[in-house]
DNA sequence: ACTATCACG
DNA sequence: ACGTACGTGATAGTC
């Protein structure tokens, strides 16, 4: 018999890929890594063999023969975190589905299983491959068994293979002899104790020069170590013992048979269900085949060109009290139009493609009614993007509450923490529905390409997609009501979803010339640096790689500073700047890495995104952060330099068109405010009502000192604390800020809580409840699942309880400023100005002004923006005014 | 595609 | 004993 046989030892490479990859978990809250890295290690196998027969044995849960023996003799296993434990049914359930064998068998385990089958099928002429992450199993290495493990090397899997010539090479003995060596070295990972005294190098000394075990019994007066030798006689029994624990049953009593674990077709519709509930995204691609069976249902769905059709259509769809609509289009690199889907009941799915009559003028035309009259008709359309469809639906004010359902946003609400909202996981998710992905169909085409190349599957899926936003548009809504939410998403996030549009559209100033200026300045320095810095290196190497800068520094100059990363040293600035008064070479490297930033992402990565009409319209995203903020991006508005002075300067180059002036304005300590009103505490609010410095009287409280004499020192601590406790505080992190011990840093700590007790027990409350329901909410109803809690790993747990803190505070604060851009927008609207809203920064609005319209502008953004929440603090706003952004903050 | 670094709140 | 402050995005280098 020919072909090739793949085994896998499952509980090992489980736990190998469980400690191996980052933790994973989907949507409701199930860990996934373990799963995740079996999977990609078992492919990766799979691609390189090409096996004919694959199985996987696993260990029952029952004792073993062999754990027996041990337990009698040193006790029980470490048991296996929860995370991993709860991976294993789910492991065994989507091999099950890929039609993949799983041999267990009471009694034995799976190392006597994989003995056992490999031997058999070396017999009948297979080759074989063993993939374990234990060494134990390289006594069954031969010709014809290899013996595959992997590890896991900086992210990359590596796997050794060692035929029985590779094992004798690697460790001079035979696959035999390697029980013996084990049993006289011993493992604590597999539980064999060894003989006593007996490491690798003298098991292997030994085998070398006897053999096996009973040579070195027979010959026990040659063993040249005295102690050595006492000690193998001494523990003659244990030896033996040992060998019994490290031998691999290869004639188990076992029922499988080969022909059981010949390859079918893995990609079953059950395992494509299976990593869609998963998550695993890159990995569906595999199972997209298998999917075909359990697709939704596609026969009512149309490819329309017709006009009447198409009026006929729109005229239906008016009256429905729910529609779902997909725009056909094609964003950022090709902006293309292709069409719309359209969906107002089980029946009527529509593609109206973008050809003769059916222009983008026409559907301008058609969505702006059809927007329009969902007030009078009280009908609401549901959609993917709702930013996306304002321009066609051509609206000037804020969307009524209840017109308008955005299906990203709404999922978004539900779960904060997922990378994407692609409309396949939300049809799947909230619909339990299984439709075709959007990589399935177009890979790397563009929308263009795949309705040329592919039409029927095309349509479809812009079918799918107007479907999906028509029925989940019910169903989230739902569920943002019984999660508290609804109110939330109707009166925050949806006029919100217009104020960004607003901002988008509008963008903001800059002024190009300038900012190459600002670029050019900064070059004849870098060389300088650049040069200087090579001289003193004695070679020329480039600065930018941390890994060659690294070696100069901490290699080649032998400058002391310890490893931190995981590919090698750490040149980070705060590791730097220690070394800084000692080497001037350093000062120059933190000098050339801050203005190489200044260079490469502001003043040549803004460049690039300057529009012909001398602006930059950012992207201001309202699904991304996990607490609530909104995020900006191509480019990031949100993180221009103002710390540094020369790196502030950038902001001189944003300015306001003509006639107008820049007016800025933030919130003074928003999170503190939020902090003392939700906790209650009287005396922080008791300090904020006095309106002095906090930082100033917390040290004054916290240290004991009159106001008068809190020296700069003790407010910057004070200050640090403040910072701490939002972010949710650690003795460790403080001290790391501070450079003080840990010591100091909880005394701190312990102060600052005896100074506001209710901080503390509002903390502890948010611990505390977040554990118990797996989330924290806002002010405002915001939530954020927090599955870390439930971590048995410390880090994990620790990193979960401050999320717990800090979330509910810089969310509520992300609330808060997200109504007062909505409230400000309508304030500026309302009373007729064309000042706009133009950039938000978290805590900051900033509005481009016409000069006349200064003092009412000044009046609305103030006003609203210390009305947008009632705390039992006082918002207070700081508000500026100037030619350019550099002035106005 | 991932890591290290650094800009902001 | 463990080893970190919370939330983002862009760039350059490396694999």
């Amino acid at each position: 018999m020919n072909g090739k046989l793949v085994l896998i030892d499952g509980h090992s490479i489980l736990n190998r890929a469980f400690y191996g990859v980052p933790p994973l978990t989907n949507a409701k809250g199930l860990h996934t890594n373990a799963v995740y890295g079996f999977l990609n290690i078992m492919f990766k196998i799979l691609e390189e063999e090409q096996p004919d027969y694959l199985a996987v044995a696993f260990d029952v849960k029952a004792p073993t023969f062999r754990h027996k023996m041990f337990e009698a003799y040193k006790g029980t296993r470490k048991p296996m975190p929860q995370e991993l434990h709860e991976q294993v049914p789910v492991m065994k359930e989507l091999l099950k589905a890929m039609g993949i064998l799983i041999m267990e068998q009471p009694g034995l385990e799976a190392d006597d299983i994989l003995g056992t089958m490999a031997k058999r099928a070396e017999q009948e002429g297979l080759e074989v491959s063993l993939v374990s992450g234990d060494r134990d199993l390289l006594q069954i290495a031969s010709e014809h068994i290899k013996i595959r493990i992997p590890k896991t090397k900086s992210g990359r899997t590596e796997i050794e293979d060692y035929y029985a010539a590779d094992v004798k090479e690697r460790y001079q003995v035979t696959p035999a002899q390697f029980i013996e060596l084990k049993a006289l070295m011993g493992d604590t990972a597999d539980n064999i104790p060894g003989v006593p005294k007996v490491g690798e190098k003298t098991a292997t000394e030994l085998m070398v020069q006897f053999g096996s075990l009973d040579g070195i019994y027979s010959h026990i007066e040659e063993v040249a170590k005295k102690s050595i030798r006492e000690s193998l006689t001494l523990n003659r029994e244990l030896a033996d013992l040992s060998k019994a624990l490290a031998t691999i049953e290869v004639n188990a009593d076992i029922s499988y048979r080969l022909e059981e674990a010949k390859i079918q077709d893995f990609y079953t519709k059950e395992a494509y269900v299976l990593c869609k509930e998963l998550e695993f995204k890159n990995m569906l691609g595999r199972f997209e085949k298998g999917s075909e069976a359990v697709l939704a249902q596609t026969e009512h769905m149309q490819t329309v060109t017709d006009l009447a059709e198409a009026e006929r259509i729109f005229a239906e769809a008016e009256k429905t009290p729910e529609i779902g609509l997909y725009l056909a289009e094609e964003g950022k690199g090709q902006k293309g139009f292709y069409g719309l889907s359209i969906c107002y009941s089980e029946q009527d799915i529509y593609f109206l493609k973008a050809e003769g009559f059916l222009t983008e003028e026409y559907f301008r035309g058609k969505l702006s009614g059809l927007y329009g009259r969902t007030e009078e008709r009280g009908n609401s359309l549901s959609c993917f993007q709702v930013k996306h469809f304002y321009d066609w639906f051509g609206n000037e004010s804020l969307p009524e509450k209840g017109t308008l359902f955005d299906i990203l946003i709404g999922a978004y609400l539900l779960n904060p923490l997922k990378n994407d909202y692609e409309i396949e996981d939300i049809a799947g998710e909230h619909l339990g529905l299984l439709i075709p992905g959007k990589n399935q169909v177009f890979g790397k085409l563009s929308m263009e390409r795949a309705l040329l190349e592919k039409e029927k599957e095309t349509a479809e899926y812009i079918c799918f997609a107007a479907y999906t936003a028509w029925k989940a548009g019910g169903v989230i809504r739902q569920k943002l009501r019984d999660t508290g939410m609804e109110q939330l998403f109707d009166e925050i996030e949806m006029p919100l979803s217009f104020v960004l549009y607003d901002m988008e559209k509008i963008g903001v100033r800059v002024k190009r010339e300038e900012l190459k200026a600002y670029g050019e300045a900064l070059v004849s320095r870098i060389g300088e640096l650049e040069t200087s810095i090579h001289e003193k290196a004695g070679e020329s190497f480039n600065i930018n790689s941390p890994k060659q800068l690294g070696e100069i520094l901490f290699g080649k100059l032998g400058i002391s500073g310890g490893k931190k990363t995981k590919t090698g040293y750490s040149t980070a600035a705060d590791v730097l700047e220690k070394l800084a008064p000692e080497y001037p070479i350093v000062d120059e490297i933190l000098e050339y890495r801050g203005l190489s930033k200044l260079k490469s992402t502001y003043a040549d990565g803004l460049s690039a995104y300057i529009g012909e009409d001398e602006r930059i319209h950012s992207n201001f995203n309202q699904t991304i952060t996990a607490t609530g903020r909104i995020s900006s991006t191509e480019p990031n508005l949100q993180n221009i330099p103002m710390r540094m002075e020369l790196g502030r300067r950038i902001r001189k180059v944003f300015v306001p068109q003509e006639n107008c002036l820049f007016m800025d304005a933030d919130y003074s300590q928003i999170e503190l405010r939020v902090l003392a009103h939700m906790s209650g505490d009287g005396q922080l609010i008791e300090a904020y009502h006095t309106d002095a410095d906090i930082h100033r009287i917390t040290a004054s409280k916290v240290f004991h000192t009159p106001f008068e004499e809190v020296t700069d020192l003790q407010r910057r601590n004070a200050k640090a604390v403040n910072f701490g406790i939002v972010y949710g505080i650690s003795s460790f992190g403080l001290s790391q800020d501070l450079s003080i011990t840990r010591k100091e840093a909880d005394e701190y700590i312990e102060q600052y809580f005896s100074t506001y007790p209710k901080v503390k027990q509002f903390l502890n409350q948010l611990v505390e409840d977040a554990k118990k329901q797996g989330y924290v909410t806002t002010m405002f109803g915001r939530r954020r699942p927090v599955p870390e809690l439930s971590s048995s790993n410390f880090m994990q747990r620790s990193f979960g309880e401050r999320v717990a803190m800090n979330s509910p505070i810089q969310g509520t604060a992300a609330d808060i400023i997200k109504i007062a851009m909505i409230q400000v927008w309508k304030g500026l609207k309302e009373a007729g100005l064309s000042s706009r809203l133009i950039l938000q920064v978290h805590d900051e609005l900033l509005l481009e002004v016409p000069k006349q319209e200064k003092e009412q502008a000044e009046k609305i953004l103030s006003e609203r923006m210390q009305k947008a929440a009632e705390l039992a603090v006082d918002l207070v706003v700081d508000l500026h005014t100037g030619e350019n952004w550099y002035e106005a903050k």
